[in-house]
DNA sequence: ACTTATTCCTGCGTGC
DNA sequence: TGCACGCAGGAATAAG
């Protein structure tokens, strides 16, 4: 293991090297937008890859810019690299995971039957906040980010705007499968790779061909053409990109 | 106990 | 060509 001093978004834990050495990833599981990586004796590491991280699986190492962390595999090299080190590391033992503040907070996987009309309905309940907050919100929905939910809210023909508390029952029905759609295209295409983002093997992803609105600001929308350009919003800091004629 | 703003970081695009 | 600046975003943390 080769370990860069910098810091990622936490520092990467002290005993970190002598935790894992010589220690075997027996299972690799997924919560949210977290990876949790199972060792033997109940050692779990929990990862975030943040905005820029990725995983590098190679024969031999050759160093690279923002590479952080370098794990010396019997045959291979499993590297971390993180441009703009938002990403981070934590180990866990099997039984304080739960605990973690991390994933204890965590809502509804959005691929599981965990999310339907029923559960979206729970989660929306005595709230008030526009339904683009709510689907960034990682309690009530794991794992959807900005580029999605506007892709998610066009596709439901809903404005971003619109308050939680104001949605029709067809329009919770039509978000919950949405939700499902976009984010199995995505995953089929194989992510979205805006600007850093690649595979494990160096693959990129291709559902940037697929955004329909996300960074399109000003272009013709879709579906209705050139009746509307596509309109950019700043929602809690974040940019929304939506079509002010599809979605009502 | 809430919600909202700020903070971390680097690369890229823009304007002068 | 070069430099300064603003922007991008996940989520913990600080501030309200």
């Amino acid at each position: 293991m080769n370990l860069n001093t910098q810091k990622l978004r936490f520092p990467i834990p002290q005993n970190f090297t002598e935790t894992l050495q010589g220690k075997i990833i027996k299972q690799i599981l997924r919560r949210g937008k977290y990876l949790l990586l199972n060792f033997n004796s109940d050692i779990t590491l929990l990862v975030h890859l943040g905005m820029t991280g990725i995983f590098k699986i190679e024969k031999k190492y050759v160093p690279e810019k923002h590479d952080h962390i370098i794990f010396n595999f019997s045959s291979k090299f499993l590297i971390y690299n993180d441009i703009r080190r938002f990403g981070f590391f934590k180990i866990y033992n099997r039984k304080e995971l739960n605990n973690s503040s991390h994933l204890i907070k965590l809502g509804i996987e959005p691929l599981k039957r965990d999310l339907n009309y029923y559960s979206f309905l729970e989660k929306i309940l005595n709230k008030s906040q526009s339904i683009k907050q709510f689907l960034m919100d990682q309690k009530n929905i794991a794992g959807l980010g900005n580029i999605y939910c506007s892709e998610i809210l066009f596709d439901t023909k809903i404005l971003p705007t619109r308050n939680v508390n104001d949605l029709k029952n067809f329009e919770i029905k039509k978000l919950v499968l949405s939700i499902k759609k976009v984010l199995k295209l995505a995953i089929l295409k194989g992510g979205t790779s805006l600007r850093d983002f690649k595979e494990p093997m160096g693959k990129i992803g291709y559902f940037k061909n697929e955004l329909k609105v996300y960074g399109l600001e000003n272009k013709n929308c879709f579906y209705c053409k050139k009746k509307s350009k596509i309109k950019k919003i700043i929602q809690q800091g974040r940019s929304t990109f939506y079509c002010s004629s599809c979605q009502k």
